[in-house]
DNA sequence: GTCTATAAATAGATAGAC
DNA sequence: GTCTATCTATTTATAGAC
């Protein structure tokens, strides 16, 4: 078992993505640590060799989630593309890791400094990424904020048409209004 | 104590208040039966008397929680005003009850069909409350998700400058993008 | 209707064997 | 590094006295 210099790094990767994917679904408390062990095909007591603690957990979660994302992002992605592909059925009903910035956002406003600042990181990048596009920096901001919302809240109702018609207004450009 | 018709009232409004703050403040699974019943100055055995279950409480504070904001919003509000008044400092660093729709979105995503319904009815109700501004079905939706991002996303970061730029762009018109 | 006491389950974190 | 076992704390919900 320890004999391979790989298998501590491969068993941390299979934690992450396993808690990436659980915490994106259920949110932080409703996640047991034995639930992402089991699911990294581990028990609980190997937990605490790779994570001091749930929290850093979460943290580390949210970066990994992002980076899920992240590597399905061309560069040749315009602000458009963007829109797109975040507003897609695929991500907004994703059963796994979705982005976090959406998926968990009251959640995180819960949690302690460490993850908000994690999550702040998030949002920047995600700024960065769509000022890189040509967009100004208000614009930028607003396509983000309405990103989120639309994810948010959609995943948050009940109503099938409701829902439809929050994803028809996300999905249109600015300057269709 | 008994002897009131009133009292029975009293009590189960004061516990839908205490709840209403502390859910908006914490989330579902930080609050404990407990914390709501001893901040409405009662014991825990009391809860049940009043609610069969914490998840009938949360449902029951969403509606509290927004009934008392829809409280202090005039009819003459027009949906400048409605923005205006959602994106205030008092709102967004409420440490009281706030919108649950921007306070727990993402939290409710991960409750029950029955919170989520109630969830869909209260933001159903903003939507209608736009439309009678003179909004558009399609503006209302955006303002909504627009005031809903700007407030969860502004609660969950920790960089102050950031969180004032966010502030900014949710308070433009959308007609000065 | 409200109280105290308690049942029963869950979960974060640690100890020590291998 | 991973395992099993356990400590400790928390919490929902119920039972029964007043």
């Amino acid at each position: 078992m320890a004999w391979h210099p790989e298998h501590k790094k491969n068993s941390k990767n299979r934690i992450l993505t396993s808690a990436a994917n659980l915490f994106s679904q259920h949110g932080y408390d409703k996640v047991a640590i034995d639930d992402v062990m089991g699911a990294a095909q581990l028990t609980r007591g190997a937990f605490y060799s790779h994570f001091k603690s749930k929290s850093e957990l979460y943290s580390k979660a949210l970066i990994h989630a992002a980076k899920l994302r992240a590597n399905q992002v061309n560069d040749s992605y315009d602000a458009e593309d963007i829109r797109q592909f975040y507003l897609a059925d695929e991500h907004v009903n994703a059963e796994h890791a979705g982005c976090p910035l959406a998926f968990l956002v009251s959640d995180i406003s819960h949690r302690d400094e460490q993850v908000r600042a994690t999550y702040t990181a998030v949002l920047n990048n995600t700024l960065t990424k769509l000022e890189n596009t040509g967009l100004t920096r208000t614009a930028a901001i607003h396509q983000a904020l309405m990103m989120i919302a639309t994810v948010a809240v959609s995943r948050a109702i009940t109503d099938e048409s409701l829902k439809e018609e929050l994803l028809t207004v996300g999905r249109q450009s600015p300057q269709h209004e």
